[in-house]
DNA sequence: CAGGGTCTGATCGTATACAATATTGGGTCG
DNA sequence: CGACCCAATATTGTATACGATCAGACCCTG
């Protein structure tokens, strides 16, 4: 069953194209287990199980296990392995703080770039939204959220701000589908950004980066304060 | 004669210890090499070439690129190998905005709670950056001050922004030293520090917050026209 | 002579095998 | 009875070996 097993998940991995090594799929099938939840916070990666369940050799898995480091996914301790890692509330605070500080500096420099076409992928963008919410295709609304975002910000010329951002919304990207089906300000955030949209688009700059500062505050205020009630977050 | 200079770099990565793991050592190694400007951007990174230097096998040498990448001191990419990566105009003045957004707010969390040992380092801190100065030990110039300013956020509480600075810190070290040595602004940003390190201990934290933001606005700014005036900045 | 295809060389990516290190359980000593 | 030490085991880290992929040169053809 082991031998069978292996080779299923060799070729789920191999089949799952899109990538041109083995590693990177290995990274991205981990990232999605993480980030749904499926492989919850302090859990320990072990490089044996994953490569036996690849059904490949440890050295992909390790260099997944980099990969993920880099963004912060797991924390790997030298000769104790790699856990999947949760944040903090003080994390949580600090990621909603930073975007507070940086997404609508960056809108007022990005909005006016924006293109016609840029407006019609971003509105395709938001359908797409709002129609995940409707399906409760929870798993799909951080990844398209996050690209709505990130899609706002493109022109701002910050290559490097823009990273950050991408990679502060994946990290509050669990936290935030908690949020959202919580509170049920799933039909609340989808609003804004159609507001933030027609702002943009209508040129108040200014107008749609103070909400988007609020759209962003209020996530996070509201996270903050899920966390606070289920005090039993593990770290 | 191959073996032996093997053994040789070996003894000699393996000797300087304080890393758990060769990989690490490595890691290290190289990125003091890209920082210190001995890898100029650009250039290739070849695994084997670099195995055969430092004495050892591959893996640990993918590993180490696999931990610069992570944070930007390289770029890899599949089949192709890794490449060192240089900062754009563009990237340069990100940069120096995030750390203008960030610092001064971080040093306004941070400062009230700096207790009298943490000035002492800070001072200790600001003395070795003084005689590295008059030393002319470049190479040393961009460590000290990456401490001091982390040093000066440590207790803001926002474990996230203090990682992200540390990282922009380390990315502008090279063109900070450019900026110090070409200019010759070295006294006033060890001035600078000085008077930073005097408002926070007397209290005057807002005043602290905007002189740091003077601080880093003028070097970036600065480093800004030096890039443009040798316009042969390579990417 | 130009263009395209193939073939070779080099380099990277992965598998397998071995060595080093941390953890756990038992045993002994105080 | 408790604490400490030590050995066995499991897990990670690294070396060696093999397979896959890409860049460039050469040849063939129109």
């Amino acid at each position: 069953m082991a031998v069978t097993e292996r080779a299923r998940g060799a070729r789920s991995v191999a089949g799952g194209l899109g990538h041109r090594t083995v590693s990177a799929a290995v990274a991205e099938a981990l990232r999605q287990r993480i980030l749904s939840g499926a492989l919850a916070p302090g859990v320990q990666l072990r490089q044996d199980a994953l490569a036996e369940e690849f059904g490949i050799s440890r050295i992909p898995i390790r260099e997944a296990l980099l990969q993920l480091e880099a963004g912060g996914l797991v924390k790997i301790v030298p000769h104790r392995g790699a856990v999947v890692s949760g944040l903090s509330i003080e994390e949580v605070e600090d990621i909603f703080q930073l975007r507070v500080s940086l997404e609508p500096q960056l809108l007022i420099l990005s909005a006016r770039h924006l293109t016609p076409q840029d407006f019609s992928e971003l509105r395709a963008l938001r359908d797409e939204y709002g129609a995940a919410l409707k399906a409760g295709t929870v798993e799909t609304w951080g990844e398209l959220n996050r690209r709505f975002h990130l899609g706002l910000l493109r022109h701002a010329g910050r290559p490097r701000s823009l990273a950050i951002i991408a990679g502060l919304l994946q990290d509050c990207d669990r936290p935030t589908r908690l949020q959202l089906s919580v509170t049920g300000d799933v039909a609340r955030a989808d609003m804004e950004h159609t507001t933030i949209l027609d702002l943009c688009e209508a040129g108040e700059i200014v107008a749609a980066a103070n909400l988007l500062r609020i759209h962003v505050e209020h996530a996070g205020r509201s996270l903050v304060e899920i966390y606070r009630r289920s005090a039993a977050s593990p770290a």
